[in-house]
DNA sequence: ACTTTTACCAAGCAAATGCTTGGCATAAAT
DNA sequence: ATTTATGCCAAGCATTTGCTTGGTAAAAGT
């Protein structure tokens, strides 16, 4: 019966000198199954023991990473906000500079919708509805991080509306436009790949980019 | 000390042989409570004890009403619909027929706000953020409703986007659309009536109803 | 006057849940 | 080789929570 000689993951490691070396994966680990488990069940629907033991840990174990449920929480979109502002910054690095404002906008919805929608992307989507779990202290510093990535969006909108592309006063458009955005986590569903006959047609991320600058902006001049 | 004579509520109202007059109010309490609590806190987040003392009832009182927690949960859903339903029904029949698109289109959205930000209108917040609560086949009900409801917007897209005020494709833009209003209710806070200073610049309804027309519609040639 | 129905109270149960505590095994540090 | 720090297990505690059950006061029906 009880085989009490399993081949038992190493534990015991110790603190890293040399420069943060393979550090606290298996805090990772709870991050990850925390932020899957949040997005499809909701926070308080989702148990601490569940996300135990999808990491394959006993039910009392998370709580030598993180002091209680709600630091996890705030740890999922923490990593969720770093992911995200680290993809956007790529993106509109690797634009050649002298793009129009419509070009420069085009990548930030998409990179919106590649982080809302894209694989591996439970993470904003638990921040965007899940806030409200949060403590009033713990809600200030998102809301900080939060703040500042939506910082990139507001001169291209500026610009936008300087030129007539975009009518809507800015504040209110870049709000609207992230509800439009944001929105898509409750609706959307990804394209399959092969595509079975009587499947409804869905659209790609790509689709979903070009249809919002459809809506949102005016031909140029 | 306890005075156990207190002038205690009504009890034991019997079936309503005469068309339903004054039917269950305390039933319809239990509602709008459910709907107040559901929307400041979350469904789990709301106990069935806190739903309780707030109509002044007991701790297992609710259930003589309502099955169980979902139950109540559904019914705030239901009762929001109606509610919405209805307005928008009224609303829409208070034009006189030969209005443009873009005016059908203004009423919905504005109606679409008075319903997410008004008065006393916990019930259709609840609805669209707490759906992931119900059971599949609560959610198959209230979808049924939903859908009826959001039908009414159709025909007014499909009208603007032939006459080229509107771009994108109409399914998408329906979509996006109730995502740019609906997330209001995430950031969305009422102008002060005594405008006190020192208060940030806060739109009326009417104002993001012009800022949703001007972002979404293009001039009509 | 009587029965029945309605709406609720009083009390409590069983399960789930967040979190704690003491200990142990492993690996790094000395 | 010894010590120390780390990562986790095993077990459980205390609270909360949805819900049940038996009884009861008041109104409606007869």
């Amino acid at each position: 019966m009880s085989e009490l000689a399993e081949p038992k993951r190493a534990r015991g490691r110790p603190k890293k000198t040399e420069g943060e070396r393979d550090d606290g994966n298996r805090r990772q680990a709870l991050i990850a199954a925390a932020a899957q488990l949040f997005h499809r069940q909701g926070y308080d629907a989702t148990s601490t023991r569940e996300i135990a033991a999808q990491v394959g840990m006993q039910p009392g174990s998370p709580f030598y990473h993180f002091g209680n449920k709600q630091d996890l929480l705030l740890a999922v979109m923490v990593e969720g906000m770093r992911q995200a502002s680290e993809r956007q910054r790529a993106a509109c690095a690797r634009l050649s500079g002298d793009e129009s404002a419509r070009e420069r906008l085009r990548v930030l919805i998409r990179n919106q919708f590649d982080v809302l929608l894209g694989p591996d992307s439970d993470f904003i989507p638990v921040m965007l509805y899940e806030w409200r779990s949060l403590s009033a202290e713990q809600r200030q510093t998102i809301t900080q991080i939060k703040d500042e990535y939506e910082a990139a969006w507001i001169p291209v909108l500026q610009s936008l509306h300087d030129s007539g592309q975009l009518q809507a006063p800015v504040a209110l458009a870049r709000l609207m436009i992230f509800g439009a955005l944001n929105w898509a986590v409750q609706w959307y569903q990804p394209p399959p790949k092969k595509t079975a006959k009587k499947s409804p047609p869905r659209a790609s991320l790509d689709e979903l980019t070009e249809a919002a600058l459809a809506l949102f902006l005016r031909d140029p001049t």
